[in-house]
DNA sequence: ACCTTTTTGCAAGCCAGTCGCAATAAGTGG
DNA sequence: CCACTTATTGCGACTGGCTTGCAAAAAGGT
């Protein structure tokens, strides 16, 4: 995924702030909270401050190049966009966040597609419990 | 569901508050956020407190009387506890919640019940889109 | 290099939700 | 019915994640 393109394609400016969140996004291979997105960015590049990084994450994903999900305790977390069939596994002692391919998830979105009444946009299915680490 | 059997039961006492609240949760027929319950509560009995509704919705939480659920804005809704095969329907722009029964919830119930290094205590699957009113 | 427009950093602000504590009221036993 | 214990309330202060207004900085076009 080309950062530049996606955001001059849309007439965007690539701007260093937008540059490192996106790198911090997209080393992370899971999901990240705000908080933490904002810490890795500013341990990268001192300066950029916290209302840059959430206005950032706002546009990316208008973009659709990032997805939020609210979590159970309240906060949200941010990925990259991926694939869509997909069930989220979220600690609710940690807090991290684990995913869990399923057909299952496909089939969901086609039933519910075509529910009278509500245009459907997106969907999400989270499993909150405990993780391995935490149950111990 | 009977309000006092469950509070007693548990060595909880039966308070002005929580009759309230309950019963302002029990008369909507649908989803409201803590803040329209603060407000229908205030509105009802004035002087019960904030505080005291929140407390009170966190307290009918653990004993499973309520559900709380996250919506896509970031604030969160409540409702009576209610069976578990459904999908919340919230539209993006009023951000009212319907709900739709699938059994294909249950399912999904059962595969994720058994990926291993998780111990899954919920499900949750939420649609967010747009409603019929909001569309046009 | 210049100019226009977007984006940034900063500091102040906002607001849902939480907390500590003294006052109040539920339930209990006499 | 009253006294007594202890959970619960109301209050006000506080927290923390996030947003906003604005002047200064930098992106991108020419």
């Amino acid at each position: 995924m080309d950062l530049e393109v996606a955001l001059r394609s849309q007439d965007h400016r690539v701007t260093r702030p937008r540059q490192v969140v996106w790198d911090v996004l997209t080393d992370a291979h899971g999901h990240l909270s705000a908080q933490e997105i904002a810490d890795e960015v500013s341990a990268r590049e001192p300066g950029i401050n916290v209302s840059s990084v959430y206005r950032t994450l706002t546009l990316f994903a208008e973009l659709e190049l990032v997805r939020e999900s609210r979590r159970a305790d309240g906060g949200s977390s941010w990925e990259p966009s991926h694939g869509d069939d997909v069930i989220h596994l979220v600690c609710s002692s940690c807090g991290v966040v684990r995913h869990h391919a399923s057909p299952l998830v496909n089939e969901l979105r086609h039933e519910v597609a075509h529910v009278p009444g509500f245009h459907v946009a997106g969907l999400d299915v989270a499993a909150n419990g405990v993780c391995e680490r935490c149950e111990s």
